[in-house]
DNA sequence: CGCTGGCACTCCCCTGGCGTGAGTGCTAAT
DNA sequence: ATTAGCACTCACGCCAGGGGAGTGCCAGCG
């Protein structure tokens, strides 16, 4: 009974926060949140609340705004809401028309900024064996060769390799029919195997390990892990409620990507659905005034490939998550094609 | 001789104001500057200065600030500086072990924001007529297929098209045998005319059409406009004297790639060597509040895609300047394989 | 025992006044 | 044409004071 009351308050603190931006006094709380109780009684609670960390005041006489860890408190206290009706049509009618998956990624990354009021991140999805359908081998310049696989579900990797000679144009297009004839039809592991015989043949080309590789990295899913980002002017909106350098800071392990992606990384492994990360939790300076929201997508029981939002600490946790998963949800429904 | 020196004060009012962020005065200018006048004949010619409209004061008791106009006739009046030695051996270190294309891209975007400390552009190298090497033609879903085309010139150009009605494995295979068949080796033009008698023929598939188009379209350089960036966190920094408001609406700007593109390529056109737009010239209330200096490259007399640097109209215009064209013409030397 | 009303206290924030200093425009002298 | 001198303006920093929001605590009440 009691807990449950400062639960509420702290639910209520939370929402008044992030509504209004200001640090909610108890009175604000007991007119308008009617719980029924005396401002006197939620002082009590807030002293209590904040005893154990969960809220803190800016100063003396102000009131009171929640931590990180009241914030998490709150976020692992939460029924899953629904994300409204006319958002959740605005997906399917916003996305259906995407040409192909490079146009569905785009468009997923600005709608989710956009019903975040975040900054959106999407990882382009992680790719899956496939067996090869076709290699071209284009020369470049003079020691160099554009390999270009393109695996039967449709997709086309490129890698350059660096020959290391200068082949005459006989071996060249010998070579480029040789690795045809070899991988054709054949996913990922047979492939290797048979450029691995392919290479060892006397008299090879030196480049042949490297132009296997290549072909066999195509064929397991491409090593690239391109991510798109919408939205970063949501981080300068007044109401974000972030210093100016905080934003230059955020920006900045937003263009360093590896940063992102290996906190992306972290937070879908130990989590099913939506992860969120709060403030310090990111355990990176720059982000430490920054909340993540987080979710993988792909193929049903595979999902490997990550998007999320990214905002100050004082967003709204629900309507983010809802939207975050929304979005997640879709992309799983439409990639696996 | 007395535009003479009018000119120089000009140019030591840009160049404090660029070092410090604070209006300059008429004493300051007279000892640091050593222009062997005194301060109230400085005086005096800021007053005939602020006449024409080439500075201004914030208000009746600071020194001058130049307005977009006075920065604009500092530019016009400039010589063009070298690029420091250090900093152009940066560029050719930096940029000479990139493996690919899109490598050389995305390395350059990052050392040029670097350089001149502002957000920086580069549209991706637009692309050249070239011979069709191979076509690859692959069904995705039920009534949609991707068309792979690799050039002659080691680009890779994919679309989707909509088939329009589901067409057997065999008609399948046999359009794709047929178009390779009609295109290779061929230069769009030529294509073009192949494809069109192709298409043209009785019992041809509904999408021969279409499939023409993109192959057609492929060889001649593809569509898409792809836009890079680096150093938005530039924005951000203290000393760049933006507002908070103001970033946010640069960062719209930005990701709206289509307005920054438009006003790239208008600046290219009616430009030699480096071009300059200086707030309000950008015709964009978002971005009146910065400058953007660019540069076309590619091959030399065909320079058709773009770089350039944004960041607020208090920039150091002949280092952006000279960054800018360093970086715009190693690129037009590497691109050219 | 938990809740409530009352009350004193703290401290932010806004306002207004004041002195200071930087910088100017003007005028008269060189 | 340039310069020295001088009066003037005005942002800025500082300080003090009042108002107000919000708190903590205490005593009383159901």
């Amino acid at each position: 009974m009691l807990e449950e009351r400062r639960r509420a308050v702290l639910h209520a603190i939370v929402e008044g926060y992030v509504a209004t931006s200001e640090p909610v006094g108890s009175r604000a709380l007991a007119t308008h949140h009617h719980l029924g109780v005396s401002p006197a009684t939620i002082r009590n609670d807030m002293a209590a609340l904040e005893e154990e960390g969960l809220i803190a005041q800016p100063h003396t006489s102000a009131g009171r705004i929640p931590t990180d860890k009241g914030y998490r408190y709150f976020v692992d206290h939460l029924a899953a809401t629904a994300l409204p009706e006319p958002q959740r049509r605005a997906i399917t009618t916003f996305l259906s028309d995407a040409v192909d998956l490079s146009d569905t990624v785009e468009r997923s990354v600005r709608l989710l900024s956009q019903l975040t009021r975040q900054v959106a991140v999407i990882q382009y999805p992680s790719l899956r064996e496939a067996k090869v359908r076709r290699v071209e081998i284009v020369r470049m310049g003079q020691e160099r060769a554009l390999v270009v696989v393109v695996s039967a579900d449709a997709r086309v990797e490129q890698s350059t390799i660096l020959l290391g000679e200068e082949p005459t144009d006989d071996a060249f297009e010998r070579v480029a029919r040789e690795v045809n004839e070899a991988t054709q039809g054949l996913g990922p592991a047979a492939a290797e195997r048979r450029l691995a015989e392919w290479a060892a043949r006397p008299q090879q080309v030196p480049w042949a390990g490297l132009l296997a590789d290549a072909v066999v990295g195509a064929a397991r899913g491409g090593t690239v892990e391109r991510v798109v980002f919408s939205g970063t002017q949501n981080l300068a909106r007044a109401d974000a409620g972030l210093e100016q350098d905080a934003i230059g800071s955020v920006l900045e392990a937003i263009e360093e990507q590896v940063v992102l992606l290996r906190l992306l990384h972290e937070m879908a492994r130990d989590a099913t659905d939506v992860a969120v990360r709060i403030g310090g939790e990111t355990h990176h300076e720059a982000l430490s005034k920054t909340s993540i929201v987080a979710a993988g997508y792909g193929p049903p029981g595979g999902e490997s490939s990550l998007l999320g939002a990214l905002g100050p600490t004082r967003m709204d946790y629900p309507g983010t998550m809802a939207a975050v998963r929304a979005v997640a949800r879709y992309l799983s429904r439409v990639v696996e094609m």
